[in-house]
DNA sequence: GCACCGAACTGATCAGACCAATCGACGCGA
DNA sequence: TCGCGTCGATTGGTCTGATCAGTTCGGTGC
C-alpha cells in the first residue's frame, strides 16, 4: 500500500501538493455526505483561509474539483455541490471520444458493441408508446436530412434517446461520452460519399422497427449490426488514411 | 443548437471565460495532431503571453486539461502532452465509483453487467496460457486472504487482470472506472457478515475454470452470475440501510 | 405594490514576487 | 578520461493583494 492511501491517513503526512489537500477533503466530505447536492460551500475566500492555503491554490482546487462534475460555480453567486448526477461526473468522458484516434476508436466501438446491443434490448423491452414516438419522430429528422450537420446531430439524438429508455442514467452518460460529433459527422461523410448512406438509414430503421415490436432480440441484433457497420467503415477509413499518409506524408486530411 | 457549439465556431464569439480559450485551444491542436503525445509546451509564461492571458489563468487552464488526463506537469521540467491514452483520459472516471451512493450504484452495477460478461467472454477466446496463470495466481491471492484489505485489492485485479486479456485499453479503463476500493471492500465485508463470502469465491473461481477451458459461454455466464450476486447483495444492504435511516435517522454509518 | 437602482457580496482575472523541483554545465578529484 | 558533486538557470508551485465583472438583495421612488 502506499503511503498516500486513505482520505484523511494523516501521519505521514506525504507531502502532498498544497493545491491537494482541499480536494481531498471536500471530496471526502461529499463521499460522506456531509455535503449534499445543491448545498452551497463557503465563499473561495473563506474555504483559502479555512484550508490554510492561499485563494490561488484554492481556485485551482475548486476548479479540479468543478472539472470533475463535483462542484458548480456560479459567477457572483457561490460554489455549489453539483447535482451529483453520473451525467454531472462523467461530463469530462467526451474528451475521450473527441481526442482518440485510430485504434482508440476501434476500441471504443468495441465498447459500444457491448453496450448499445444490451440497452437497445432493454429499451425494446421497456418503451412506453410516447417515448417510442419521440424516436419516431427523430429518425424522421435523420431521414428528411442530406447528411449534413441536422442529420449528425438527428443521429446522435436517436441513440441517446433509445439509450435514455432504458432508465439508467449512468448508462446514458457513458454512451454519451462514447459518441462525439466529429466522429458521428465523418461517419456520415464517409458513408455519403462511398454512396452508402442507406446502409446507416436501414439499421436505424431496423432498430427502430425492433423497438416497435417490443422484440429485445430483434433490437439486439440490428443494435449489434449498425455499430459493427460504423466499424467496417473505420477500420476501411483507416486503412485509406494509412495508405495515403504513406503516399504522402503529413497531408493526410487536406480536401 | 446552442451558440456556443463548435470548438472554433469563431464568428459570435460568445464572450467565453477567458480561462476557456486556452483550453480550447490545446484541446484542438492535440485533436488535430498538431500536438502529439510526449510533446512538451512552452512554458506557462510563454503559454500565457502566446494566449494573451495571466499566468493565473493560463494555470487553471493548464490545471483543467491535467484534471482530463491531457497534460501533464512535471515541477521544474516543463508541461507535456500525455499519452492520451484511454487510461489517462478515463482516469477522472474513478470519481463516479467513489462518490455514488444508493441508486447511482445500482446503476453502475447495471452497466457492469453489460461489459464484464462480455470482456470475460472475449478473454477466454483470447487469452494465452501466462495470461491464465496470472489470473490463477491472484485467484490464490483471493482464496487464502480473510476478507480484509489483501483481498479486497486482490478481487479488483483479478477483474482488472482479466479485462486486459481482452487487449482493449479503452474497455479496461473504463471497467476499471466502475469499480471501487471502498465500495468492494462493503461487499465483502457484507457478504463476511452473512457468511457468505464463500459466494463470492466460488464465482470467481468458476470465472477461472470457464477462462482455463476457453469457453467464452461458460466464461459469459460466470460473469454475469458473480455480476448479479453482487447486485443482490447491494440492492438488499441498500434496503436495510433505507429501513435503519427511517428507524433512527442520520445514524445509519454508526459502528 | 411594483419596477428600478445601487451597494455589498462573490467569483474572474490580473500582476508581480518568491519558493521548490529539475536539469544541465562546469569543475574537481580519482 | 571518467565519475560525481555543486551551483546556477529554468520552470512549475504558491502566495499576496488589487481590480474587473456578474449576482443578490434591500431601499427608493413612482
Amino acid at each position: 500500500m502506499s503511503p498516500t492511501d486513505g482520505p484523511s491517513a494523516a501521519p505521514p503526512a506525504t507531502r502532498m501538493p498544497v493545491t491537494r489537500r482541499p480536494i481531498e477533503r471536500i471530496k471526502a466530505m461529499i463521499a460522506e455526505g456531509r455535503l449534499r447536492p445543491g448545498d452551497r460551500l463557503p465563499t473561495e475566500r473563506d474555504l483559502a483561509h479555512e484550508f490554510e492555503v492561499s485563494r490561488s491554490s484554492m481556485r485551482e482546487a475548486v476548479r479540479t474539483l468543478t472539472t470533475l462534475g463535483v462542484l458548480e460555480v456560479r459567477h457572483g453567486a457561490g460554489v455549489y455541490v453539483s447535482s451529483l448526477r453520473p451525467a454531472d461526473l462523467l461530463e469530462t468522458f467526451s474528451v475521450l471520444a473527441e481526442i482518440s484516434q485510430g485504434d482508440t476508436l476501434i476500441e471504443v466501438l468495441q465498447v459500444r458493441r457491448m453496450l448499445e446491443p444490451a440497452a437497445t434490448a432493454l429499451a425494446a423491452a421497456r418503451a412506453t408508446d410516447a417515448q417510442l414516438e419521440r424516436v419516431g419522430a427523430i429518425l424522421d429528422r435523420i431521414s428528411s436530412g442530406s447528411g449534413g450537420r441536422e442529420t449528425v446531430a438527428a443521429d446522435l439524438t436517436f441513440h441517446q434517446a433509445i439509450v435514455q429508455i432504458t432508465g439508467n442514467a449512468t448508462l446514458a452518460a457513458i454512451n454519451e461520452g462514447l459518441s462525439s460529433r466529429t466522429f458521428n459527422a465523418r461517419v456520415w461523410r464517409g458513408h455519403c460519399a462511398d454512396g452508402q448512406a442507406a446502409r446507416l438509414r436501414q439499421d436505424h430503421e431496423r432498430i427502430y422497427q425492433a423497438l416497435l415490436a417490443r422484440d429485445p432480440d430483434a433490437a439486439r441484433a440490428a443494435a449489434t449490426m449498425h455499430v459493427m457497420e460504423v466499424e467496417r467503415w473505420l477500420r476501411a477509413d483507416l486503412e485509406t488514411a494509412t495508405a495515403e499518409e504513406a503516399a504522402a506524408p503529413g497531408a493526410a486530411e487536406a480536401g
